[in-house]
DNA sequence: CATCTATTTGGCTTTTTAACCAAATAATGG
DNA sequence: CCATTATTTGGTTAAAAAGCCAAATAGATG
C-alpha cells in the first residue's frame, strides 16, 4: 500500500468520486457484464445524450474506463476487474446503517 | 452482488463519495492504523476543526466511520476492515493513467 | 459530396459541496 | 457553579458538479 502523498491522495481521490454518483457507478456495475456503446448507457442511465457522455468522459478521464470506437459507436469498458472487491467492500459498509450520532 | 436497484445504488454511492474527498480520504488512511480523536485529525488534515468535524459527521453517516466519546474527546475509528481491498482496487486504477482521449 | 447517426463540446443555470467564522453544547476540573 | 477544553451546529460565501440544450465533429453510407 504506497503511502498517501498529496499528490497519490488526489489522485485516488479523483478515482473514488469517479465512482461516487448514482448514474456513474450504475453505468461501473452494468460494465462488469461487458462493454456497452455510449447510446445504449444512456437508455440504461435516463439522462440527456451529453450528461452521459460527460459521465463516460470523467470515468475515462479518472481512469476507470477504456473505450475504443468501432463504426458510428464508441464502446466503453471497465479498466480494470477489480471492481467486485471494491464493491464487496463498499456493500459492507453501506449496510452498516447510518448512525445519527456516536453517544 | 446485491442487484442495483436505485436505492442501493444511492446508498453505495453515499459511501463512496464520502471516500472521494482527498482529506476524508487522508483521514480513512490514516484510521487504518488505529482510531484518534478530532482534534489529532485537525491537525492531519490541516484545515478547520468545524470543517473537519463536518467531514467526520459525513462520513459517520455514510457508514464508514464509527465514534466513541471517552472524556473530553472523541474517538474516530474505521467501520469495516476492509478498506485495504477497496484502496488497492482504487491504486490500481489510479495508476492506469488518464487518457485523454479515446480513439 | 450530401446526409445520416453517434458522440462530444460549449454555454448556461441550478444544485451541491466545501470552507471559514462565530456561537452553542458537553464533559471536566477547580 | 465557573472556567476550560473538545467538538458540533448554524450561517454565509465561494467553488465545483450536474443537468439540459444547441451546435460541432467524425465516420459511414447512398
Amino acid at each position: 500500500m504506497p503511502k498517501a502523498s498529496a499528490k497519490t491522495s488526489e489522485r485516488r481521490a479523483a478515482v473514488i468520486k469517479a465512482l461516487g454518483h448514482p448514474s456513474r457507478l450504475l453505468i461501473a456495475e452494468t460494465l462488469m457484464k461487458g462493454e456497452m456503446c455510449v447510446c445504449d448507457l444512456k437508455d440504461l442511465v435516463g439522462a440527456d445524450m451529453s450528461t452521459v457522455s460527460k459521465h463516460l468522459t470523467l470515468m475515462r478521464e479518472a481512469g476507470v474506463l477504456n473505450c475504443e470506437k468501432r463504426g458510428l459507436n464508441i464502446y466503453y469498458s471497465l479498466a480494470c476487474d477489480c471492481l467486485g472487491d471494491f464493491l464487496r467492500c463498499v456493500d459492507k459498509l453501506a449496510c452498516g446503517g447510518k448512525k445519527t450520532t456516536c453517544c
